[in-house]
DNA sequence: CCAATATATCCGTAATTCCGAATATACGAA
DNA sequence: TTCGTATATTCGGAATTACGGATATATTGG
C-alpha cells in the first residue's frame, strides 16, 4: 500500500490539529514514542494510535519498535520538499496549537 | 467571517486537487480570472467558484472585480511562512496535478 | 504458560466535506 | 429596462473522515 507521496496527500496529513502536532513534535525530538505523544496530545490512545497509522501510510513517518516501544520520527527519505514545508510550519503550528518541547517520560 | 490563517488552515486549503490548482495557477500567473480558471481545471463553474470562496475565507486569495471579472491572486498580506509552503508545494505540485500554465483567454 | 504493559485495529456512529444542478446576483450594453 | 455574460450562492444528497470504547496483538518478565 506504498503510495507516492504528492504535494495534496501531503497537506491533508498537515491539515488536522492532531497529525500536525505529532508531525511537529517528531521535527524537535529527533525521535519519539508513542506514550510520550499521547501523553504530550492530550487525546485517547486509540485516536493517537489511529492518526499514527495514517501518517505511516503516507509515509511521512516510519516506526522503529524497541520491545513494547514504538519509536516514531519524520520518514528519513522524505522528498526535500515535503521536509522543508514541515519546518517551515513548525514554528507558526507549535505556536497555533500550544506545544511545548515535552520531557522524554519513557524509553 | 475574517478567521486568522492557522498552519492547520493553510494545510486544509493545500489538501485538495482542485484548491492546490487554483492556488497554483495564482502563484505563476500573478492574476488570473475565474473564466480562465475554470477552463484551465476541467471542472464545473459552481465547484470552482465553491472553492475560491473557500480560499477567500481563509484569506489565501483576495479577489479584485473588473466590471463583470473577477481577478484572484495570492493575498499579498500572507505571513511569510504560508508563501513559502506555496513556494515550496508549487513546483511538484504542477507535476503531479498536471498544470500547464494557461494562455490567458478573457480579460 | 500467564500477567502486565504498550500499541494497533475494529466498528458503529457522528461530523465534515464535497459535488453539481439550479438559482441568484452583479454588471455592462443596448 | 431588458438581455447577456460572469460569477456566486443554495441545497440536498453522496462520500469521506473523525471519534473513541472495546478488543486484539505483540513483547517482556516471571
Amino acid at each position: 500500500m506504498a503510495t507516492t507521496l504528492t504535494a495534496t496527500k501531503l497537506c491533508k496529513c498537515l491539515g488536522d490539529d492532531l497529525r500536525l502536532s505529532l508531525v511537529c513534535l517528531m521535527d524537535v525530538q529527533r525521535e519519539i514514542c508513542v506514550c510520550d505523544l499521547v501523553d504530550a496530545l492530550d487525546a485517547p490512545q486509540s485516536t493517537i494510535s489511529r492518526h499514527l497509522a495514517q501518517l505511516r501510510q503516507c509515509e511521512l513517518v516510519v516506526a522503529r519498535r524497541q520491545g513494547t516501544w514504538m519509536h516514531y520520527r519524520l520518514n528519513p527519505e522524505l522528498p526535500e520538499w515535503a521536509l522543508t514545508v514541515i519546518e517551515t510550519l513548525a514554528t507558526p503550528a507549535r505556536a497555533q496549537l500550544g506545544l511545548r518541547t515535552p520531557a522524554p517520560v519513557c524509553c
